[in-house]
DNA sequence: CCTTATGGTTAACAGTGTTAACCTAATGTA
DNA sequence: TACATTAGGTTAACACTGTTAACCATAAGG
């Protein structure tokens, strides 16, 4: 009884949090809000957060979670390896697109977060890369694709849903190229990519 | 006379925060900062510019004019249509890497501050996109790439770069990736995934 | 019964963008 | 010359932000 009141109300800063950064954002996502919103005083949340980071970690960590479980799923659905890593790369960007606060605090904001980002919670943040990547060395396997490094190649996946969903987020994509043609198509043309045989430097004079 | 020093603390305000932000970084491009370097006041600087938004924006501007300037030059240095794009990417790339500062108010700031950008330079931003395209256009009409929509490649291309700009330069990528390789080989995997027929769906069940 | 720790509070600091009120010096005009 | 106006700048203040220090009541332990 008396640790459920311990935690109680951590869970219930986390809580309110959390529904504060889903409804009204990252940027309204202050420590006086969270207080207000359950009748603390501010300077109480550093009673079970060091600091506003500390609390913010912890949302990266659901999001990093939810993510997680999106990508595995969608990587059990499909079956043959192309159809497995397309299936993920819509998966990651759909994600972006309706969890834009969970996103933001995961991979938008300022790096000087992400240094201040414990190491555990960090390796814990990699297995996502580590999902796409098993699915490419799978391919790889498979022969359907041509590549020799999987993690490289996941990166460069990672690089390209990434930029997709920011910029399509921040609405700096012109309105007229269709958001789903432009998902679709550049999930695609990574997968292709992937498909024949690559680096065929051009010729530059 | 007249007219330069009505002009001349106007210019020196924007000289300030231009080399604050390259110096300093955003995080530390506050108006008084900017003020007390010039031995102002920082509500002088209202008399200037409507509010920091429009300051932002002017440098914004410089940005785009800078980043533009650049894609021109590499898209001339080259001659063949894939190595002109190639050429491209890799500036695009280049220029985020060397001035992240920049990079971020035009591409990486929150999405309230697009909103509020001036539909004139919106525009004049857009022109970066048609650089890229024209290259791929220009690739596509001499049937090195094998593209429908120059305009929607464009985009995937930036969606791409973008990505790898954010992505190394927030730090968030493993450490044991080398970030030219994964440069090169985004640039690379794009470039290829034009030139080929694309869009070959796979089975997804 | 006294001490100590728990769980919270208020006040305050240094910083942010921005507005309102003011003040001074130059200019324009009758 | 005398007065009004305006340009260019100031200070004070508001409503925020994250965070720290000091305080205070209540409960638990020896």
């Amino acid at each position: 009884m008396e640790m459920e009141q311990e935690k109680g109300l951590k869970r219930l800063i986390l809580d309110t949090a959390r529904q504060l950064l889903t409804t009204t954002g990252y940027a309204q996502l202050s420590m006086r809000n969270i207080a207000n919103k359950i009748g603390y005083s501010a300077t109480s949340i550093y009673l079970y957060f060091e600091s506003k980071d500390d609390l913010v970690h912890e949302l990266i960590d659901e999001g990093v979670d939810l993510l997680h479980a999106r990508l595995t799923e969608a990587d059990s659905t499909a079956t043959s390896p192309d159809g497995r890593l397309l299936a993920m790369c819509r998966e990651y960007v759909s994600f972006g697109m309706e969890r834009p606060e969970y996103y933001e605090i995961m991979y938008v904001l300022h790096p000087e977060y992400i240094k201040r980002y414990p190491a555990e919670k960090y390796r814990k943040a990699r297995r996502i890369l580590e999902v796409i990547a098993s699915a490419i060395e799978d391919g790889i396997d498979s022969g359907v694709f041509e590549e020799s490094d999987s993690m490289l190649a996941a990166n460069i996946a990672w690089t390209q849903l990434h930029g997709v969903v920011t910029l399509l987020t921040s609405e700096r994509v012109d309105k007229r190229i269709d958001p789903n043609i432009l998902i679709d198509s550049a999930c695609s043309h990574f997968v292709d990519s992937l498909r024949r045989t690559t680096s065929t430097t051009p010729q530059n004079n």
